[in-house]
RNA sequence: CGGGGUGUAGUGAAUCGGUAUCACGCUUCGUUCGGGACGAAGAGACACCGGGUUCAAUUCCCGGCACCCCGACCA
């Protein structure tokens, strides 16, 4: 991609009401925009980052479920069914204009902030046995939340991205065996994400559905909304909510500050219940199937890896999701050579950003190191006179001379 | 949802009872060209909305709205 075609550049000016690292950053970088409390445009870089996470997140989700996609909208009636309707006060309720609410509580739609209301009557209306049983189904997609209070920048939002899973069992010994399953599947991500060392599997609160733990995935990072005390000897996390009160047992623990990235619970069999789905046994019995469901938040995701990767120049992405592998920077007098290594490299596969805009060095260098792109590369009179072309990784202060007939070699 | 704060050009700020200043950014011309270059000339603001006080309100007062922070909340 070449800046100088660009439509969104970083800008020098810093964000008035930034708190975090991570708000400031994307947003001087050109990542993302806000239009409101808690919602954000993705702009081309910040779109490109989150692709990247939901593309290493699907590809691990593909390994054990099935894509699918459902609708945003949904209906009112399979809400008041679970009794969600009136109890999830995060929800956001849908009124048509041309349709005109017979109450002021009453509405027209859904709008989805979890998807167990759409995905039981689906998989109920395919009416599986116990040989197709089990089966776990996923998607990617927008998920609307009134969170009073939206924080963080891209932290936590009204409208974010999610993947979310479910997954359906004969039995609960079933559903423990894949829960661990998906665990696994999830201790992956993170690890593809950069984010393995720092990611801790932590007990926190089941919820209303079972008095079971339910197990979040938290990165530790300082501007994180949750506590966790990590047991040193037995290497246990625990989320405040739900840490043993033991004041005595305090030097045990250590204490700190997360985000949470990750959510996996086990549903038991309430929304089969309550959608009275049965799956046909193999003596002919009619049971009620068991659930389990897996959250990882995609957007807020893109947060905490600019939580944990930048310095006092920018961002330093993990390679796995920058949007670019690299920065190529060209002058006025060497746009040429640039555009055959832009091309070269591109037809070889290697994701360039090239900066080849009539700007001072100055502006790219800052533009670049802005960006995080884990290399750079200039093309300029000195390092022609030099041999070559000046190769840099954005997370290291040394940088050196290839000559050009290696640079597909080197990337 | 309680408490606090802030709303002035695209962005960030200054001003102050007499219709608004600066920096960055943007446009044009020229000079520059390896760490946010320089000169010159321009464009860009109903001072969040509504009401009140006043000869006069961007400024003071009241109400609303928006955004931010602390707390509560987080299936």
């Amino acid at each position: 991609m070449r800046m100088s075609q660009l439509a969104f550049t970083p800008v020098k000016t810093t964000p008035k009401d930034a708190d975090t690292v991570s708000h400031r950053l994307l947003v001087q970088g050109a990542f993302v925009d806000q239009v409101m409390a808690g919602v954000y445009t993705f702009l081309p870089f910040g779109l490109r980052v989150l692709a990247k996470i939901e593309n290493i997140v699907r590809e691990e989700m593909d390994k054990i479920g099935n894509e699918i996609l459902m609708p945003t909208l949904e209906p009112v009636e399979n809400w008041k069914l679970t009794g969600r309707f009136e109890k999830v006060d995060v929800l956001m309720k849908a009124v048509p204009a041309n349709q005109a609410a017979k109450d002021k509580h009453d509405a027209e739609y859904v709008i989805g902030p979890t998807h167990e209301e759409i995905v039981t009557p689906l998989v109920k209306k395919f009416n599986f046995s116990y040989k197709n049983l089990p089966r776990a189904i996923y998607q990617i997609q927008t998920k609307f939340r009134n969170e009073p209070r939206a924080k963080g920048g891209i932290m936590r939002t009204r409208e974010f991205r999610m993947k979310d899973m479910y997954s359906f069992h004969t039995d609960e010994a079933d559903l423990k065996r894949f829960y661990e399953v998906a665990k696994d599947a999830y201790v992956t991500i993170y690890r593809r994400l950069g984010l393995g060392s720092d990611t801790y599997i932590t007990l926190a609160s089941g919820g209303d559905f079972t008095k079971d733990y339910s197990h979040e995935f938290q990165t530790k990072c300082g501007s994180g909304e949750d506590t966790i005390y990590l047991n040193k000897e037995t290497g246990i996390a625990y989320n405040k909510e739900v840490a043993p009160a033991d004041a005595g047992e305090k030097d045990k623990y250590e204490e700190f500050k997360a985000s949470e990235v990750g959510n996996i619970f086990t549903l038991g069999t309430k929304f089969a219940d309550d959608f009275d789905y049965k799956y046909t046994d193999a003596d002919g019995t009619l049971r009620p199937v068991w659930m389990g469901c897996y959250g990882i938040g995609t957007s807020r995701l893109l947060g905490v890896i600019v939580e944990k990767f930048n310095d006092e120049r920018g961002i330093i992405w993990p390679e796995a999701v920058a949007p670019f592998k690299v920065s190529l920077i060209s002058f006025e007098t060497t746009g040429e050579k640039a555009k055959d290594i832009y091309e070269s490299l591109t037809a070889a596969g290697v994701e360039v950003l090239w900066d080849d805009r009539d700007l001072s060095a100055g502006v790219k260098f800052a533009d670049a190191d802005l960006i995080g792109n884990p290399y750079r590369l200039i093309v300029s009179e000195k390092s022609l006179s030099s041999g070559g072309v000046e190769l840099k990784r954005r997370d290291e202060e040394k940088s050196e001379i290839i000559p050009l007939d290696e640079i597909v070699k080197r990337l």
